[in-house]
Formats: structure tokens, C-alpha cells, sequence
DNA sequence: GAGCTATATCGACGGTTGTCAATGTATGGG
DNA sequence: CCCATACATTGACAACCGTCGATATAGCTC
């Protein structure tokens, strides 16, 4: 693997490397719509509003996360198959 | 995703999510043998071998490498099965 | 317009991380 | 025993990270 290819691919899995951070993404992949405002995630992870909307920065900014504002709200979504790429690495044949 | 399931994943998430060891364990997993002392990994990453030592130690803590010693080296090891878990977390983050 | 609400940004703080030089520990050869 | 080799550990340092409070921005409602 090349050193730019691995420097790549750590930012994303940095931005996953944070347990608030996972637990954001399930709650969001997990969610009835498939989407989730900061509203409805403040709570179930006992984090300030501008906590989260840091994390959810961080997550957008990597490219696993997809930010849409409708209204005063922000929809955040998984980007279709930004985690599958990283899955993959993981299990890539030697 | 419980807080505590978060916490033990994302202990593992941080072991791999730098480039070096990245490459560290693309390295060992590309390797004839499936293993790799300290000495083969030193030059191709261009780091010292405390540096690499740590990084090692890292993985092997966060029960991603294996650490065998046979004599002056220090053989290491991907732990079968490892990375597999982590990528099914990816792949269906409910 | 004023006021409220949802979200983003800023500044600061303590804690963590990656790297290196120096040193320590073990193993094998002579 | 002496010494070289392979690796681990320590201590230090700057850089980065997660969290919070305060504040700014944007959109809705009246």
C-alpha cells in the first residue's frame, strides 16, 4: 500500500475511530428514514449541540457522512457505500 | 450501538486508523509468510525502529497483530478473523 | 421588524498521539 | 566472559483531539 493511498484511508478511518462518532453513524444508518437531524441526536448521546455538530463536521468532512438542510434543520445521511470502501480494505485479499 | 460496544470498537478503529500502521498491516498480510519481524518493516515505512516497535505494540494491544518470538526476532502476525469483525461493523452498522 | 429555534463556529482547556534519542533487555556467536 | 544484534522501554516534545461555554448565523412565526 502506498504512503499516499494509507494517508487517505486513515482519515477516513479516523473519523470513524471515535466511539461517539460510531454510535452516530448507527443511530443514523439505523434510523426510520435512513437520515437524522442534531436535534435527534443530542440526547441519546448525552453531548452538547455544538459537541455533536463538531463530530458530524468531522464525518462529512471524511466523506461517510452527507449533510442536507431542508428548513432550519440539517439531515445528515450515510454517503451510499463510503463505509462498504473502507469494509473492503479491511478484507482485501493479500 | 451500546456505549460500551463503541468504546471497545473504536479502541480498535484507532489502532489502524494511522497511515503508518496502515501500511504496517498491509505489509505483514502481503508477506510470504504471512508474518514479518521488525527489521523487514523499519526501511520500507522510513521510520525508526522504536517507532516501529510502538506501532506494533499497538496493534498487538488492540488484538489485531500477533506477537511471536523465536530466538533474536520478533515475529508478527495478523490474528485471523480480526479485521474481519471490523469490517462487518461497516457493513451493517445497526 | 422582534423573537424564537436549530445549527454552526469560535476560543480555551486538559488529555492524547506520533516521533525521536537514549537507554534497557534479551539472545546468540566467538 | 565479551560483544554484536534485534527488539522493547523510557522520557521528552510538539501537534492534534474531544469537550465545553459563549457566540454567531440562518430560517421560521408572529
Amino acid at each position: 500500500m502506498s504512503a499516499e493511498r494509507a494517508e487517505a484511508l486513515s482519515k477516513q478511518f479516523k473519523a470513524i475511530a471515535d466511539p461517539n462518532r460510531l454510535r452516530l453513524v448507527s443511530l443514523i444508518s439505523s434510523s426510520a428514514e435512513n437520515e437524522a437531524c442534531v436535534c435527534d441526536l443530542t440526547e441519546p448521546l448525552d453531548l452538547g449541540q455544538p459537541t455533536v455538530s463538531h463530530h458530524l463536521k468531522i464525518l462529512v468532512d471524511a466523506g461517510i457522512l452527507h449533510r442536507e438542510k431542508r428548513g432550519v434543520w440539517a439531515y445528515f445521511s450515510i454517503v451510499p457505500g463510503a463505509l462498504d470502501v473502507l469494509a473492503g480494505v479491511l478484507t482485501e485479499p493479500k
